[in-house]
DNA sequence: CGTGGCATTGAAAACCGTCAAAATCCGTGG
DNA sequence: CCACGGATTTTGACGGTTTTCAATGCCACG
């Protein structure tokens, strides 16, 4: 990993493993904005105060990892605010993104089947996490049926998800490729309150090509060419989705 | 769905929904010799017998499914005899393959998420599932811990496993998957008990190619290259592992 | 022993990756 | 505040890999 100019961080810089600091608060589920995207939808006020119990709050700056490959498993972490790239580093040495993660979606959870991640989850921005102890976690969710089936639920869509991103990489081809992924962005912003039709992109064209399984260069040309076509507005990282029914149009029509 | 004359059922020939028949018997995993693969691995003589109230051991033909897409969910399903393959229909009406799954798997999780089924559960050769009522099974699981544990392992599997896929889709070139799916498989039989480097394959090259994001023709021309380079000897279906060493060596020198 | 799915093989085309160069952006230091 | 420099992005030309199209062969099953 490199230093460059712009704020990305080396490992030395790098608060790692997360220390302990001020910065550490309980969390406050019941008045947390998120309570209906995360764990805690359907939990009432007394078991959201458990969940608080354990559940610590934490700011990630940017460039900053939660956990690298490798690490002992201990937790799953909630994003309150930010956003995350998940990746692996490949037997011959390439990072390969595996995800990209908003606020109220839960990253860890490749931890739980051996007791160490495979994954690293590296904030893209200024973040705010909040840390669930795995233990104590599964002990509460013996106790409260609504969380042990939001957990469920929760492991579940991440399978799902998984599921789609490889029809993405085994059927799409390139534009469609990235037509899905702006898609996909701008929905997620509209659940969550933002404004679906544009945003900041938080992550390189070649993060999003590592993503998609495309170089970064093909990357740069699909966004010109949907430029060029009044699809979207592209400025470095600044996008406008123009004309999302011209978007959807190129999934449809699949040549392949 | 088509017929042909080598045994693959129509839908109609299809016994769907899975009728309640004579073929449906309790389970009985305290005998099973794929205990310790399964859920049950942990669980002692008094739990096995809990999980055996409510588990229902039934055959499957070839051909058959377990659950389509757009079903509801209300059980996982885990493989005691057989091979399966899931597989989801994209929006273009191109099926894709999402995984093969061999005895002590457990297929149907991607309902959890949303209470219906994503996919398509298909057997490839006649076998034997056991079903567990998912609401069952989610109360068993508060109360005991080892089995919880169990369930969590493997749906974190799940996403691992499709993870790693992502990686091949997304970084791989066509023979590096070929070599990389053949060795998956081998490592398989391997654990069950079956010999290494000899099986036969269960499913068509087009729907290996489904599964690897290549088209069938490409499959077969990399079967052809390994059987010439004398790393594999193929036979239709047959298939033997001659030189493993020289597939793994296909995985570490990415020339991309 | 014929039929139909499945598999193999070849040739040409399409798509995307590679290589290379130039442009742009942005944080930093002067 | 401006200029510098590295990172990132864009764009072009070319080449390689895989797909596409097409024809043939193989095998299991009736």
């Amino acid at each position: 990993m490199l230093v460059n100019r712009q704020g990305k961080l080396t490992a030395v810089d790098q608060k790692y493993p997360i220390p302990l600091t001020s910065s550490n608060i309980r969390a406050a589920c019941a008045q947390c904005s998120l309570r209906e995207l995360c764990l805690a939808v359907g939990l009432d006020n007394e078991d959201l105060h458990k969940l608080d119990d354990f559940v610590i709050r934490r700011k990630i700056k940017r460039g900053q990892q939660i956990f690298r490959a490798g690490d002992p498993f201990e937790a799953l972490y909630a994003i309150r605010i930010g956003f995350f790239k998940t990746d692996i580093l490949t037997e011959e040495g390439l990072e390969q993104v595996t995800g990209f993660h908003m606020a109220g979606e839960i990253i860890g959870m490749d931890g739980i089947s051996n007791d160490y991640h495979v994954c690293n989850a590296t904030a893209l921005e200024d973040s705010e996490i909040c840390i669930m102890p795995y233990d104590q976690l599964e002990e509460l969710s013996r106790h409260i049926k609504s969380l042990q089936q939001q957990f469920h639920k929760f492991m579940s869509r991440e399978i799902v998800r998984d599921q789609s991103l490889m029809i993405l990489l085994g059927s799409m081809r390139a534009e469609e490729r990235i037509a899905a992924f702006l898609l996909n962005l701008s929905q997620r912003m509209r659940v969550r309150g933002y404004s679906a039709s544009e945003f900041h992109l938080r992550m390189t064209r070649e993060e999003i090509g590592s993503y998609l399984g495309l170089k970064l260069e093909t990357v740069s040309r699909a966004f010109s060419k949907f430029h060029d076509e009044g699809l979207i507005g592209v400025q470095q990282k600044y996008i406008r989705i123009l004309n999302a029914e011209g978007l959807k149009a190129l999934l449809n029509h699949a040549p392949s």
